[in-house]
Order: C-alpha cells, then structure tokens, then sequence
DNA sequence: AATTTCAGACCGACCGTCGGTCTATTTATT
DNA sequence: AATAAATAGACCGACGGTCGGTCTGAAATT
C-alpha cells in the first residue's frame, strides 16, 4: 500500500522519528532502517529526501538550533532585563546537558560523539553572534568590562556545552549544581560583571 | 610467509601505524584493513591483540595522555618554576589542537568526533588532579584566589581543547593567536592570578 | 469528457564495504 | 611430545547507499 504526502509533511515526519531514535538509541546505533520502519517508507523514498543519513542528523541539529536562535532573539530584544539577565537567559534556553529536553545529549559518548560535535559548532558558531550584542549592550552601560568579549563568550559556551553532557561526564547531583555555580561564575568573572549578577538560584536549573 | 613477533612488539607496531593512519585519514575513514595492509598481518592477528577498532583507538589515545601526565608530573615536581609557569608549561604541553603534534585532531570534524571527544574526556579526567595539585600551591602560595579551583581547571582544558580544533572550527593565524591569548587570560584571571602572570611569548605557541 | 503526458512521491531488490568471527595452522615454550 | 601463543585468511551479517522502475493525480491536449 502506497501512501502519498506533501513533500514537508513527509520531511518533517522523517525528522521527527528521526530525532526520537537519536536521542533514545544514539545517533550511531540508529540504523536508516530503524527510521524507515518507524516513519513506514522505503528505502528509496528515505533517499528522496536526504542523501545521507548524517544529513538528516545536520537537519535535526539545525531544526534545534533555529529554535535557539529565535529564543535568543526574543530575549535580547527585551528592554526588562538587564544584559547579565539576558545572558543567563539565554543560555538556559539552551537547556544544555538536560535529557529529553532539546535534541542532544542522550546515552553514552560513541554513540552521540558527532551529534555533541555537531551541536558545539552550530551553537558556538550561531549563538556568539547573538550573544556579542548582547555583551555589548553591557559593555556600553558599563555592566561589563573584557578586553575578549567575543572570545569569553565561545569559551563559556563550548566549556558549559561539554562539561554538562551527561554522556561524557558523570556527576552527582550536587557535583552538578556546583559545576553549573562556576560556569556563571566563571561567566560573570571573565566578563568583569557586578558580583553576583550572574547568581541563579537551584530552582532554575532543576 | 608468517612472522613471529614480541606480544608487546606487534601491539605497538599495530599501534603506532593505526595512529598515523587516524591522522591522515581521521578515525571513522580508517579501515581495519588499511591498518592490517600497513601493518603487514592478517585480521585474525589483529583481533588477537585487540577486540575492536575502537579498543585500537582507546590505546592510541592512552598513550598519548600518558606521555602528557608524565610531563605534567615532571613540571609539577620542578622547584624553579612559579605556579602559574608550571600550568602554562603543562597546558604548552598538550600540544593542543597542533597538527602533527600528538594523535589529536587532523581533518575535518565528522571523521574525528569520536577521537576528539575521547580524548577530552580523557585529558579533563587524568590532568585535572595534577593540575587541581599545581593551583592549591598557588592558593597555599598566596598567587591564586578562587572558590572553584577544580571547576576552573576543567573549564579551560575543555575550552582550549575544542576551540583551538582546527577540525571543528577555521581560524586565521591572528583569529588565532588571539584565541590563546584570550584563553590564557581567562585562566589568569578566573585563578585571580597577578596580571600577566598568564602572558606568553607568541615564540611559544608556534 | 476522454485521453495523454508529466512530475514528483514512492518502492524494494540489490550492491559494496566494513567490522568482526571462526577455525586451522604454524611457531615458541616446557 | 605436548601445550600454549601467535598468525592466517576465508567467511559472515549488518549496514549505508544505489538504481531502475512504479504509482498517482493534475495539467495539457484532443
């Protein structure tokens, strides 16, 4: 029996399985065949609309990432909080290292180690943009003072985004929180921000 | 025609070609059998010394962190050396993201996810005690102040290991030297080092 | 209204490659 | 001679990817 769908519809179904597998067997251990059986087409039709199965792994990243974007958009573009706010805001959006919450970081490191890869990039590569403005925005009210604004910001980033996933580091719950208290710290420090702006409290990382 | 060799002989021979092999070609385009074509010996053998491809890469990386703990044991010992020239000769030492250098980081991303994250993983893991050992003289010494002395630590090895990846992210040469400039700041300050106790030559990073 | 044409969605048999297994045989050790 | 260690390579199954072709609905032609 042949069922036949609007090009997106059918795309959009595909990364949606897709994504699901991902994260509950790893990216590895996810064969093209899982996701045909899941999503009910061939083979053929599969290759109709990726021409790899790492494509459809950079499609699913980027779905993620755009949704990031738009987060980081919106926060930067409120006049109610202030640039420290901001960024904490931000980079909670990315819900980093939190299972079943975005697309990455599920299971052990071989199976998901291009995924983490990929995901570091886009992240570093399109949230730095973003983020800098924002860094500026504080630097010109005198928040922040850095002589490496730009380059603080993908140290923050990569670092958080790697020592967070849980497929490559373990940790207690309270080794957790501590680790997460010095990344904004960290943050907060190598940006000169007043003490304390970066605090956030147990509630909003739980 | 059949050749005998020394258990450890062939394990490092399989070793040292299957390690030059990742580096030119990266880990996943690296055949079992472009490593039994180098090495000159029938699959059967090679699974005989290890019982799979990635247990070779495993080894290979084990090596390489073997030789930067022994180094960072050395540097650590030395009594000419203040704290903060000790963590920057031990960082020096990684060689990080240099082609050529040690195993690490060759190609394009997709090819060496696995091996990069490993050897992160690895290097955050076995350097962080003797590191963490280097900062608490310092703070006995007065040079360091921070109330997250092992956090910092993991922060800038896994910053400074994914940033300066060429196979991850394109820089040129100033974008670079400005990176490990900035990376070097950054430690500095989140130790609350004397400024420019951190400040290397640019001889030294070439 | 009936028929032809066309494009794009879909199908699944097939293929080459690759990591890994198995068992036989040779070499070293005692 | 017996045993253990080392080597060999034919073989296997799974997997990602290819290819030739089919189905269907809508537009164009008659």
């Amino acid at each position: 029996m042949r069922i036949s769908k609007e090009h997106d519809v059918r795309r959009n179904e595909i990364l949606d399985k897709a994504e699901s597998l991902f994260e509950v067997k790893g990216y590895n251990k996810t064969t093209v065949n899982d996701i045909l059986r899941e999503v009910n087409i061939a083979k053929g039709t599969f290759y109709y609309y990726f021409k790899s199965k790492e494509e459809v792994l950079d499609a699913v990243i980027d779905r993620y990432l755009e949704i990031a974007l738009e987060r980081a958009e919106d926060v930067k573009k409120r006049t109610d909080l202030a640039p420290a706010e901001k960024l904490i805001q931000v980079i909670l959006g990315l819900r980093m290292g939190e299972p079943n919450s975005g697309v990455i970081e599920e299971l052990h490191s071989p199976e998901n180690a291009l995924m983490h890869q990929k995901s570091i990039a886009g992240v570093v590569l399109r949230l730095t943009p973003i983020m800098k403005e924002i860094v500026n925005e504080g630097i010109a009210t005198g928040d922040f003072t850095t002589p490496f604004p730009e380059e603080t910001i993908k140290i923050m980033l990569t670092a958080g985004f790697t020592l967070t996933d849980e497929g490559m580091f373990s940790f207690t719950q309270e080794e957790r929180q501590r680790l997460i208290q010095a990344l904004f710290y960290s943050f907060e420090t190598l940006l000169g921000a007043k003490k304390g702006s970066f605090d956030i409290g147990f509630e909003r990382i739980n």
